[in-house]
DNA sequence: ATTTAATTTAACTATACGGTTAAATAATAA
DNA sequence: TTATTATTTAACCGTATAGTTAAATTAAAT
């Protein structure tokens, strides 16, 4: 049958993803992609090489997309609502991605340490030269580029990784999670950039 | 022997923690005990009822320490502070649990979702009507309470969720983790006091 | 001293699971 | 057509693992 590899790799991630690699089932992806063990182990000869190949495939498609931009000379506002926007409507279309990807760093470093160079491209140089123009315009004090991007990349992908226990805590209803990400779009930006603008030297 | 209860309880723990639920072996947490597998399940019948008793009171053990002056009546800016440097301090210790938790509850929901009640008592409203009183004095525009706690939250838990690639992207060494941790009790508050003190109505 | 509870030993069961195999069949390419 | 590749079927192997059992031993309580 036509694309068979590509349905065996989707399935894959789905059950990866949702069951990380000790609870997901060999048995299951096949299920799922509509084949048998068999096959499964025809395509890939292992678990170990299946997930190696779900977890570059996804480290390599989510990566770029949102570090691309990055590095580019945009003004800074500009960069963090693009940033803030952009990766939020990524992980709204894969929610369970960034727990997963860090769970199996935790849980098993050896077995995706080698791939975590993909999609880890940031000039921090640049990003800091750039912080520190910025500050010296509004002559505030300097921003320390490590927790800049911190802060940023906490604020965003924090709220997919704990939506359970945010949803609860905060009583904001399934209906309303959607909405409830558009705003951070506005008030992420609008908490760096205040940060940043206060004249308030530390 | 003495305590054998409390040793398995800390065994299991570690283990759980390490690997979650699926990759965590009973022969394992028996070894670390001190014990064997039989004696395991006479104290503990199942894995299932193990990994129920130590989620239970790690989260009775983190839960309230955090949150109990949450509701008390004292400062903003203090109640910040305060929150921010012994919520880092505790995660100091239990580097491991925010991942584990926030894992479990993603991989398999309906086995701690009867506890997720548990150290989660949080009066919104309450915190709501001080920011709000915060703000008017300031007369600065009105600050959601939701997107309050979820920043401080973010900014405080994310770092130790996302270390190795945090360490890896930022180039923070091992050495520096901890001054990086330092650093951030300084800049969560500040971020977020800048955020809530800025002139700008948006 | 006697009973009760805690702990060990060691073998065992049952099952789930990753992976294999071989033969048959269907689809594709040469 | 023929050879090659993809896919199915179905049984099978080996092993890891949760959990059990029963008998023996040690420690604690009465």
């Amino acid at each position: 049958m036509a694309n068979t590899e590509g349905r065996i790799l989707a399935a894959a991630k789905e059950v990866f993803i949702a069951k990380g690699f000790d609870g997901a089932r060999m048995q299951e992806i096949a299920d799922i992609a509509k084949i048998n063990k068999a096959l499964l182990h025809y395509y890939f000869r292992s678990k170990d090489k299946l997930f190696e190949a779900v977890f570059k495939e996804t480290l390599l498609q989510i990566g770029p997309m949102v570090l691309s931009f990055v590095n580019e000379p945009i003004p800074l506002e500009v960069k963090i609502w693009k940033f803030v926007d952009e990766y939020i409507e990524i992980i709204k279309n894969n929610p369970k991605l960034p727990l997963f990807i860090l769970n199996e760093i935790h849980v098993n470093p050896e077995r995706v340490i080698n791939f975590l160079n993909i999609g880890a491209f940031l000039d921090t140089d640049a990003l800091q030269a750039q912080l520190n123009k910025e500050t010296e315009v509004l002559s505030t004090s300097r921003i320390d580029v490590k927790h800049f991007v911190v802060n940023i990349l906490s604020m965003t992908i924090f709220p997919f990784i704990g939506k359970p226990i945010m949803q609860k805590t905060l009583k904001i209803k399934e209906d309303d999670w959607e909405k409830f990400l558009e705003e951070r779009k506005r008030i992420i930006p609008q908490t760096i950039m205040n940060w940043i603008k206060i004249n308030q030297k530390v």
